[in-house]
DNA sequence: TAGATTGTTAATCGATTAACAATC
DNA sequence: TAGATTGTTAATCGATTAACAATC
């Protein structure tokens, strides 16, 4: 165990999701071990690079034989920090937002959605799912209080960056955001955007 | 002009429409003109990064100058072919289906849906916006008919792949696909995968 | 033991960045 | 002309991949 630990590049990070999703799946098909081998002929990766990736963070094979699907399936949840519950507040309830929420009622996963704000009045008080719609003024304590640190952002461009210095302020530090800005965050508050305009446009070129 | 045009990387071509977005922006402030520099510092990238990018497909900048805001907006649209309008089916018209649709009908961009299809007999002719949901079995005489090229993909995971398969006999080649599996598409035909669930793990990782 | 597959080193490949001559 | 900024080359950095000794 060095001291020097190397940072872990993003590009990694962003794949253990998907080698976590590819075990779980083996395991609904009863699998107990799959090899790198196998693994980068399904997922379209190069078995060398998911040897690497894994071996960052601990020796998880077995020579001669791979990997235990089920114990690599827990390791992973474990580094991604999957193994407890993540309270999750979502700000921005329209189509997009509430399509979310539903998605995510529907999925088992360590990830939950736990609180609604808006700031439009009439859609205070809404019922998604078990979840009722609350006013943006609730949005800081409710932070707080809840201890949470991840959020998603479904509001319209203009609100983005206000509503993005709120959740900073009561403490979130990881924000999965919808709105079509670059948002403007202190060190040590990771963004992700998804971008559905950037994507479509993008995929344009390939025509 | 030579004739062994080095393969432009993918990274690159997914950053053209983020400054075409911002470009965009700055003609809304009749900005008349821009430098590589202040770009870099408004989107977080490196100024030479941008000027490489942009001398891939052509001289468009002025030395001492910088860059004309709307000359090379138009140039950039030219480029990913966002200079003619790009129909689009959209297929599972579920939470995210609908929520994408109504998305895409606010925005003037040059991708456009202009079908929608579901699977399920309840869902047929349902009307969103002007869009009347059809049946899968149209499918494919429509994208056919209509010359589509490409598509989104909204329905869940276990039926992602046969419908991918339609899409892409009909002559799809470009697919934004939101459902969470790795679909199987012929050379030619190309992947742009969002998958929330891994998006919010991936990002767990860092609290 | 023989066969298989890991973990890891070294080689390769590709992308980012610095630096600067060209030039508006 | 002086100042600014491009386009591009060369240097750097980092990620992917091949190869193989270790070992189950």
């Amino acid at each position: 165990m060095t001291e020097k630990k190397h940072r872990i590049p993003d590009v990694v990070i962003r794949r253990l999701p998907v080698y976590l999703r590819y075990l779980q799946q083996l395991m609904s098909y009863d699998v107990d071990t799959v090899s790198s081998q196998q693994m980068g002929h399904d997922l379209n990766l190069n078995p060398a690079q998911i040897r690497k990736d894994l071996s960052i963070f601990g020796d998880f094979g077995v020579k001669g034989m791979g990997y235990r699907v089920s114990e690599l399936a827990d390791k992973l949840s474990k580094i991604l920090g999957l193994d407890k519950e993540i309270p999750i507040v979502l700000v921005g309830v329209g189509n997009l937002g509430a399509a979310l929420c539903r998605y995510n009622r529907y999925q088992k996963s360590a990830t939950k959605i736990v609180g609604l704000f808006d700031g439009h009045p009439a859609k205070i008080g809404q019922v998604h799912g078990s979840l009722e719609v609350r006013p943006m003024e609730e949005l800081v304590d409710f932070v707080r209080q809840n201890n949470i640190k991840m959020a998603i952002i479904t509001v319209p461009a203009a609100a983005a960056q206000s509503v993005c210095d709120a959740l900073v302020a009561a403490g979130v530090k990881a924000i999965l955001n919808f709105a079509p800005v670059l948002l403007n965050v202190p060190e040590g508050v990771r963004v992700q955007n998804s971008d559905v305009t950037v994507e479509l446009q993008a995929l344009a070129y390939y025509l």
